[in-house]
DNA sequence: CGTGGACTTGACCGATCTCAAAGAAAGTGG
DNA sequence: CCACTTTCTTTGAGATCGGTCAAGTCCACG
């Protein structure tokens, strides 16, 4: 990690192999005054692609998905974003892609002229949200290798144990604020395939399902293999 | 685009609806007496994933691909990066993952200190590798579509476009440097379907494959329309 | 409670993969 | 420079994983 990098006690915390990029800044100098909270409802949409990107936004509380559509309707999400996470992706005149909220959640909202203006006046900022952005980009780099190469069964094992390297303690509850299809448009899966595929690893009790929303893992090392391939 | 922008003579010569960001920073102030040339033979890697990140690099002439590995072989090419191509990908403490010459080719390195050095003195290289960093995400997203949602068709058509893009002429001849098989793990195909693809793709006229190494577009609005979804 | 959307499960289908082999291109050594 | 070898590409036939279509079931919410 770089010396200007951020959360480091929580960043040590996580498991070092498939360190999972840390995604807030909340150790970024962005006034408070420059923001204001925003209330959005459950599939409420906070920015479209293609609209001029007028703010930039951090979650407060809830989830909020961002995701890509192609004209016949079909949908890629490509992130869940979480309390603290900065919606850092674009700095274009247009969004390039869309946020929605998962769950009823605030957000708050930094106008573009206050950030920009941010950015040239300290040049911290600059530095590390450039930070921010190549651990997006690694990130990124594992979504397009869980996309391309894994299959149904694995791509689940390595969702599941995304959501568990979030999480505070291991073993506990993993809650999933976000419908099968969500998970399935993440996933480039169906929904029925998701369905089918959790139910198999319950089977296989390498989870529990304690209700739709929720997942326990029993058998990490299991989950592990199937993540990464080691059949 | 940002008044701080880079190159955007060029950028405005791109079609509008996808532009697709240019990946050089060949105006980014990198002193040129803080790199030094390196000659890469054909398949050499230039970093692997988890070696120390000590160094940056930049594609002076010939192609470099990105990939991830898993431990039974799978492969997932990430991005392809050609003359001018900043590397900027991370800047964390080991790289995230590894590239390899496509070709023959000759690649600048910067020390990881210099740039870090750079990075702490000019403002302006932070806000510039930031804007960098950021196109680079969009397009990754870009890319997540592509092999979450798209049918192999799609893929390639997707796949020639982009290639299309970059080249200065439409119409012209696009030279394939990549074999297929770095084809279709970018794209998350195999060999035959890559191939097979293409063929269809000739067979229906929208594409010639004047050699193994070159395609030109015939029919550029079926491409579109195949690449966009637009059944 | 009752109702509607979300989730699960089953049967079948088809796009893509796997396996196999022939043909083309590129590298190698005499 | 040519013959040989190796690798890459194409094409075919069959297998399979995940998708599609169609019921059921379960909650969440009114």
């Amino acid at each position: 990690m770089l010396t200007t990098d951020i959360r480091p006690a929580v960043s040590a915390r996580l498991p070092q192999k498939s360190a999972p990029a840390a995604k807030t800044i909340d150790d970024l100098e962005l006034p408070d005054h420059l923001g204001r909270n925003v209330a959005m409802k459950r599939d409420q949409t906070v920015f479209w692609e293609g609209d001029p990107a007028n703010s930039y936004y951090r979650v407060v509380s809830g989830a909020v998905r961002i995701c890509k559509l192609m004209p016949d309707g079909r949908r890629q999400v490509t992130d869940f974003f979480t309390s603290g996470d900065m919606i850092v992706l674009d700095f274009a005149e247009k969004y390039g892609v869309t946020a929605e909220a998962v769950t009823d959640c605030v957000v708050r909202q930094y106008p573009r002229t206050a950030i920009l203006g941010l950015l040239n006046s300290d040049p911290r900022l600059s530095r590390q949200m450039l930070t921010l952005a190549c651990r997006r980009l690694i990130s990124a780099q594992h979504q397009m290798m869980t996309l391309g190469r894994k299959r149904a069964e694995e791509r689940l094992a390595t969702f599941l144990l995304g959501l568990a390297e979030r999480q505070p303690r291991r073993g506990a509850r993993i809650e999933l604020p976000m419908s099968r299809a969500d998970i399935a448009d993440y996933l480039g899966l169906t929904v029925e395939t998701v369905s089918r595929e959790l139910t198999k690893l319950r089977q296989q009790d390498v989870i529990t399902l304690p209700n739709t929303h929720s997942v326990t893992i029993i058998d990490v090392e299991a989950l592990e293999q199937l993540g990464e391939g080691v059949a």
